[in-house]
DNA sequence: AGCACGCCGACT
DNA sequence: GTCGGCGTGCTC
C-alpha cells in the first residue's frame, strides 16, 4: 500500500473487504471478518481475530467472502496478520477433506495444523558470557572455577557455564559488575544443520539394491503413487527407503517419515544420522513449547528437510513436501480415537494424492487393506525377501498348553524355561512377551468369590504390586491393595488370578536365580527419555531376561536377543473383533522377529491352547501368504473392510436408559438405503466406562459407497445431543471396544 | 474448544 | 448476604 492520495481518504473506516476465517475451535463454518484498511490478506494467511471474549489464531479460508448482509453491522475486524508463511492450498484441502470424511468439526482438524504453541514471537536470545577484564580483587573458589572455564576467551552460555562450574548465576553477575566478565547475546543457532544425502553410502545386497532403485524411481516420479515396501524385520527396510529420502533431499523438497511410536525411535534417529550426517527434526507431543514453535516454523519455512513424527505431524504446514513414508504402516497407533477419529496412514495417502507426491508404506506385516491394494496392483509392491547378511528368520515352535503347560499358578512352560536357561548360560538374552500390564488381571476372594471391579467401568481391577494398588485400566481409578475382603471380611483371603508382566518377572526371578530381569511396560515408563535409556541398557547387554508388553514389539534392536517366548499367544484372539486375527498375527510376528536379528539363529516359542488356529499355523510355518489368503477370503465373505465399509456410532450417557433411548431413536431415523445396513443398537463391548453407559450402532455399506455423506444426512435429521448425552462417530473404526 | 451467563447449594 | 458448582448456548 502506498500513501498516495486516495478517493476514499475522507472515509477513515472504509475497509478493503471481507475474509472468511476458520478458527481452531469446534466449529464447522468459517466466520467473516472485515479486513482493516491497509491490510492485504489472501487465502491461507494466518491471522489473529476476536472471537467472543478472546483473541484466537485463525486462517483465512476464502478471501472474497460474501457475508450475509444482516451480519454486516456485527462483523468484527481482523486483528493482525501473523508473520508466518501462509497455509498452502494443499493443506487447506486436506483439512476440508479430513473434516468431511471423518465428520469432525473443521476447526478441530485445523487445530492439528496450528499446534505450535502460541509464542511465535522473536526467538528468545540466550545470554552469553565472556572473560574480558582483570581478575577480581577478591578471589573465591567459585569465582576461580568459573574463570578457569572461561579462560579460553570464548563466549559461553551463561546458564551452561554456571552449571559446569557448579556455581549460581549470581557469581557471574558479581564478576560482570566488577568488569571481569562481559555478557552479550549469544548468536542464534545456525539454521538446522543440513541433511547430506551423500553423507554415507549404504552397502546393499543385490536384492536391496533392486528395491532401492525402485524407490528412487518412485521418489523422482513427481506424481501421486503408492508403494508398499514389504520386508521382514531385519531386511534393511529403513536403509532402503533412506534412498528415496536422499532423492527428495537432492530435489530440495521435504520428507515426512511417520512413526507409530515416537518414544521408540531412539535407534532410528541414530541410523538416520549414520546415513545423513545429522539427526532429523522430531515432532511429537513431548516437545517443549519452545522446540515445538521452532520446529513448526522450520517446517513452514522449508528449512526442515526431514521430519520424523507421530501421526499429528501429517497436519504440519510443509513448505514443499515431496514424499511421505509411513513406517510400520499396519500399526494401530496410527489410528486416533480421540477428538477427530482418523487413521494417519490413510490420511497420508490422501495428503499425497492432493499434493501429487509419492507415498511409501513400509511393513513386514502389512494391514489387510494395504495387502489387498498391493495384490490388486493399486499399490506398487517393492519386496525385500530375506534378512540382510544371510541371517535367518527365527524358527518358531508351538508349546501346546493343553499338553505341556506349566503347573497351576505358573505361566512359563517347562520347555520354554529350559531353553531360556540355555540362552542365559550362553550369555544371550531372552524376551518373555505378555501383553498385559501389572501383576494379575483379576483379584478374587477365596472365601466368598468376590471379584474386585471398577466402580465406574465394566472392568476388573488389575493388581499392580509395584505401585501396591489395584488399578482400572480404562479410567485410572485405583485403590490400595487390600488385605481383607470388603464383602465377607475374611483376612488374607485374596488371590491373584492370571498373569501380568510383573508376576512373570517374579516367576522368572525364581526360575533363573542370578539372571538380571527387566520389565518393560508402558505404565512403568514416565518419559521418552527414561524409555530410551532403558532400551539402551538392554541393547548394551545389561539385562538377561526382558519381560515386556507390546512396547517391546516395536522398532528396537537387541543384538544379543535370540529367544522370544510368547506367554499367551491366544490373548487378543476370539474377542469378537473382526481384526483380532490380523492384529495377533502382526503383533506376534513382530515380537518374534526381535529374536536373532544380529547374531545367530533366533527361535520363538508360542504358548497356545490352539496350535491349529490359522494364525498360529501361519506363524509356525513362517507362511505369511497363507495367513493373508485365509484372512482376505474371510473378510470378503463377511463384507468387512476392505471389501465393505464400516462406521461405528457410540452413544453414551450417565445413565443406561438415556443412552439406550437415544440410540434407539437414532437407529429409527437412519435414512433408508438398500446399500446400507444399520445394526444395533447393542451394548458396546465395554458397556460402562468412567461411569458412562455406552451403546453402539454399526453401519455397514458396500465398498465405494459415500458413507460419510450418508452419515451427514442422517445426523442432520437427528435430535441434538443435550445434557450428558454424547455421540461419537468413527468412520473406518479399527477397534471395536 | 473456551468463555460468559445463569441458576442453585454451602460458607467467609 | 456472596462464592462457586457445572449445564446451556454462542462465538463473525
Amino acid at each position: 500500500m502506498t500513501d498516495s492520495p486516495n478517493l476514499f481518504a475522507d472515509q477513515p473506516s472504509a475497509s478493503t473487504g471481507f475474509v472468511d476465517v476458520l478458527v481452531p475451535v469446534a466449529l464447522n463454518q468459517t466466520y467473516s471478518y472485515r479486513v482493516p484498511r491497509g491490510m492485504e490478506l489472501k487465502a491461507g494467511d494466518l491471522v489473529s481475530v476476536p472471537l467472543g471474549a478472546r483473541d484466537v489464531m485463525g486462517v483465512v479460508w476464502a478471501d472474497n467472502a460474501q457475508p450475509e448482509p444482516r451480519l454486516h453491522n456485527r462483523l468484527k475486524d481482523v486483528g493482525e496478520k501473523l508473520d508466518v508463511p501462509p497455509l498452502r492450498d494443499e493443506l487447506r484441502k486436506l483439512v476440508d477433506w479430513v473434516s468431511t470424511y471423518t465428520l469432525s468439526a473443521r476447526g478441530m482438524v485445523l487445530r492439528m495444523s496450528l499446534r505450535m504453541g502460541w509464542d511465535l514471537g522473536p526467538e528468545r536470545t540466550r545470554t552469553g558470557v565472556r572473560l574480558v577484564g582483570a581478575p577480581p580483587k577478591r578471589m573465591t573458589p567459585a569465582r576461580h572455577r568459573l574463570i578457569d572455564i572461561l579462560s579460553d576467551g570464548l563466549l559461553h552460555g551463561k546458564s551452561d557455564v554456571a552449571r559446569e562450574a557448579g556455581v549460581s548465576v549470581g557469581v557471574i553477575d558479581g564478576l560482570v559488575d566488577e568488569g571481569t566478565l562481559l555478557t552479550e547475546p549469544m548468536p542464534r543457532d545456525l539454521a538446522a544443520t543440513q541433511v547430506d544425502p551423500d553423507w554415507a553410502i549404504s552397502d546393499f545386497s543385490p536384492e536391496q539394491e533392486g528395491a532401492a532403485a525402485a524407490l528412487r524411481t518412485l521418489a523422482t516420479s513427481g506424481d501421486f503413487k503408492v508403494a508398499l515396501l514389504d520386508g521382514v524385520t531385519g531386511s534393511g527396510k529403513t536403509e532402503v527407503y533412506f534412498e528415496a529420502v536422499a532423492e527428495i533431499i537432492k530435489r530440495g523438497e521435504q520428507v515426512l517419515i511417520l512413526m507409530p511410536e515416537i518414544a521408540l525411535t531412539g535407534q532410528f534417529l541414530d541410523r538416520f544420522a549414520l546415513r545423513f550426517g545429522v539427526r532429523p527434526l522430531e515432532w511429537h507431543s513431548e516437545l517443549t513449547p519452545r522446540t515445538r514453535a521452532r520446529n513448526w516454523a522450520a517446517v513452514a519455512a522449508g528449512e526442515a528437510q526431514v521430519i520424523v513424527g507421530a501421526r499429528s505431524s501429517l497436519f504440519l504446514p510443509y513448505a514443499k513436501l515431496g514424499l511421505i513414508i509411513v513406517d510400520e504402516e499396519h500399526d494401530q497407533a496410527y489410528k486416533q480415537d480421540e477428538g477427530a477419529h482418523y487413521h494417519a496412514r490413510d490420511m497420508a495417502v490422501v495428503r499425497a494424492s492432493i499434493a501429487k507426491i509419492p507415498v511409501i508404506l513400509a511393513s513386514a506385516t502389512p494391514s489387510v487393506e494395504t495387502e489387498v491394494n498391493a495384490r490388486k496392483g493399486r499399490y506398487q509392491r517393492v519386496a525385500l525377501p530375506s534378512r540382510f547378511g544371510g541371517q535367518h528368520m527365527p524358527q518358531i515352535e508351538a508349546i501346546d498348553l493343553r499338553r505341556e503347560g506349566p503347573m497351576r499358578g505358573r505361566f512359563i512352560a517347562p520347555r520354554l524355561a529350559e531353553n531360556i536357561q540355555i540362552a542365559i548360560d550362553k550369555k544371550e538374552q531372552a524376551l518373555l512377551f505378555l501383553n498385559r500390564r501389572g501383576y494379575a488381571p483379576l483379584t478374587l476372594c477365596r472365601g466368598c468369590g468376590h471379584r474386585f471391579s471398577c466402580n465406574i467401568c465394566d472392568a476388573w481391577l488389575v493388581d499392580h504390586r509395584f505401585r501396591q494398588r489395584l488399578v482400572c485400566h480404562h479410567c485410572g481409578f485405583s485403590i490400595p491393595r487390600p488385605h481383607r475382603c470388603p464383602h465377607c471380611g475374611l483376612e488374607e483371603s485374596l488371590v491373584a488370578v492370571g498373569p501380568g508382566v510383573e508376576r512373570l518377572q517374579e516367576e522368572a526371578a525364581a526360575l533363573f536365580p542370578g539372571a538380571r530381569t527387566m520389565v518393560l511396560s508402558s505404565d512403568l515408563i514416565t518419559s521418552i527419555e527414561t524409555m530410551r535409556s532403558e532400551l539402551n541398557e538392554i541393547a548394551e547387554g545389561r539385562v538377561d531376561v526382558i519381560i515386556g508388553t507390546q512396547l517391546v514389539a516395536k522398532g528396537h534392536n537387541f543384538p544379543r536377543l535370540n529367544l522370544v517366548g510368547v506367554i499367551d499367544a491366544d490373548l487378543g484372539l476370539g474377542n469378537g473383533d473382526p481384526r483380532a486375527a490380523e492384529r495377533t498375527f502382526q503383533l506376534l510376528n513382530q515380537v518374534i522377529g526381535r529374536a536373532g536379528r544380529e547374531q545367530g539363529r533366533g527361535v520363538g516359542y508360542l504358548q497356545t491352547h490352539q496350535p491349529e488356529h490359522p494364525v498360529m499355523k501361519a506363524l509356525i510355518a513362517s507362511d505369511r501368504e497363507a495367513f493373508y489368503d485365509s484372512e482376505i477370503a474371510a473378510r470378503e465373505r463377511a463384507g468387512y473392510p476392505p471389501f465393505g465399509r464400516l462406521a461405528s456410532l457410540i452413544i453414551s450417557a450417565g445413565d443406561r436408559p438415556t443412552a439406550e433411548g437415544f440410540a434407539r431413536k437414532l437407529a429409527g431415523l437412519a435414512p433408508l438405503d438398500e446399500r446400507v445396513k444399520v445394526l444395533g443398537p447393542a451394548e458396546a463391548p465395554l458397556a460402562v466406562i468412567k461411569g458412562r453407559y455406552r451403546f453402539r450402532l454399526l453401519v455397514k455399506s458396500a465398498r465405494g459407497f459415500d458413507l460419510s455423506g450418508y452419515l451427514r444426512d442422517w445426523m442432520a435429521i437427528a435430535p441434538k445431543t443435550t445434557g450428558n448425552l454424547k455421540l461419537e462417530i468413527d468412520v473406518d473404526p479399527q477397534s471395536f471396544l
